[in-house]
DNA sequence: CTTGACTTTGAACAATTGTTCTGATATATT
DNA sequence: AATATATCAGAACAATTGTTCAAAGTCAAG
């Protein structure tokens, strides 16, 4: 009954509901006996067939001879169903970082490595791993948490987990983490590096900027990659 | 050699150690015999009798008769290794919001099933459900994203995921938003009922607060739970 | 109607995989 | 030393599971 060329027939979204459920309950994929006895088919060649077709869609992938070896790699969605504002569980690599301390104006930021970052080991950050930018290396990242209302002309505020990824240079337009000699203190800036002297821009729009004529004086501690605020 | 009654001995670790790098690699559980391969071990039966034990202790389950079915119940940390502020990677329950729509502060916030709830399908959000607070019913949340600079006394950026759980009144203390009838528009402050006026607080803090003295001019849309920005 | 591409069945086969059993070896306990 | 318990090897077995093939049915287009 169903020709569709290329499209999904209704047993095809059928296996892939049952996928998704499958793994959901049991966290390992369902064996093509059992894939054919939910959509009702007998046939385990059939079954094959339809899930050699998923694949060439590109909404799964297996290893051959391997069982159980199902790999859901585009999530299905219906169409018909008004399901777009539905939340859906997945099942997904989740990095976990610890918050290496915290980050004040008047002290120097603490960073992997450093032995001063030790801090509280129950606390940490967990993040999808598709949350974050594609090409981050994540042993890079390192999370601190706010502490006081010094960063607020960075719209962040007391008790924010920033995620850094460590760095000591920066492009422009990019929100760094920087230590002022000068003034002796951390700050979170929005960098513009304007060849005679060094724009730090506040994020909050109603502030003004800080130039910074000397290079030498001011030290990039790592770039904000993400911040994320509880309440 | 290891004889340690209730412990673990060098083989668990290795074992435990494979079973989350094989699953990291190929999302599905190794074989006995892959397993056994891996630890030296040619006795399929051995290796069953490993995992026999890990079960006992609390480390994995397996399904009877069904084929790369361990499941990886408690993480094993190695006690030696200096890992406390390393990254680790865990497979988790995530949940995936979509983005209901921009927030605006000259409109009125777009909330689940209203219609107007549209917005562009491929943009969402993803978090572990482990970074939820405890209780919060997760289907009662939604996501929006914030247009322009009108919340930046809230300490909200263009651009930042918001996320909210419905609600229509409010406690002390937490942020809402709220539409307030006078202004027509949509806000983002920390919400003080003070018995004869209600105090809406903006979060920065050298900014002051608006009064509103009757009830019925604002309507609470949701409640903060969460502000994620991307950098 | 005929062709051809797509779909389906059923069965048999072969590979993978979990289970079990017998016996050996080692380690600890009494 | 004697006994019990824990650890290990090897093999055989049975169940599960993926693969393949031959043949038939279905449908749309020429």
């Amino acid at each position: 009954m169903a020709r569709k060329g290329k499209l999904m027939g209704e047993r095809h979204q059928r296996i892939m509901q049952f996928l998704e459920a499958y793994q959901q309950e049991n966290q390992y994929s369902p064996s093509i006996r059992e894939i054919g006895n939910h959509i009702g088919v007998q046939s385990t060649s059939l079954v094959d067939y339809y899930l050699r077709q998923l694949s060439e869609m590109g909404y799964l992938e297996r290893d051959d001879r391997v069982s159980r070896s199902i790999r859901i790699v585009k999530q299905y969605v219906d169409g018909n169903k008004h399901s777009k504002n539905a939340v859906s569980y997945i099942r997904q690599d989740v990095l976990r970082y610890p918050v290496l301390g915290r980050i004040v104006a008047s002290e120097p930021i603490p960073v992997p490595g450093s032995d001063l970052a030790y801090y509280d080991q129950e606390s940490y950050v967990e993040i999808p791993r598709k949350m974050l930018p594609g090409n981050e290396k994540e042993t890079e990242l390192f999370v601190l948490e706010v502490s006081g209302d010094s960063m607020v002309d960075a719209m962040i505020n007391d008790g924010d987990k920033v995620v850094f990824r460590q760095a000591n240079k920066a492009s422009n337009g990019d929100m760094v983490a920087v230590w002022l000699d000068n003034d002796e203190e951390t700050t979170l800036k929005y960098f513009y590096n304007e060849g005679s002297r060094i724009r730090l821009q506040p994020a909050n729009p109603t502030m003004g900027p800080i130039y910074v004529e000397d290079p030498k004086q001011l030290r990039i501690m790592g770039k904000v990659v993400m911040v994320i605020r509880h309440l």
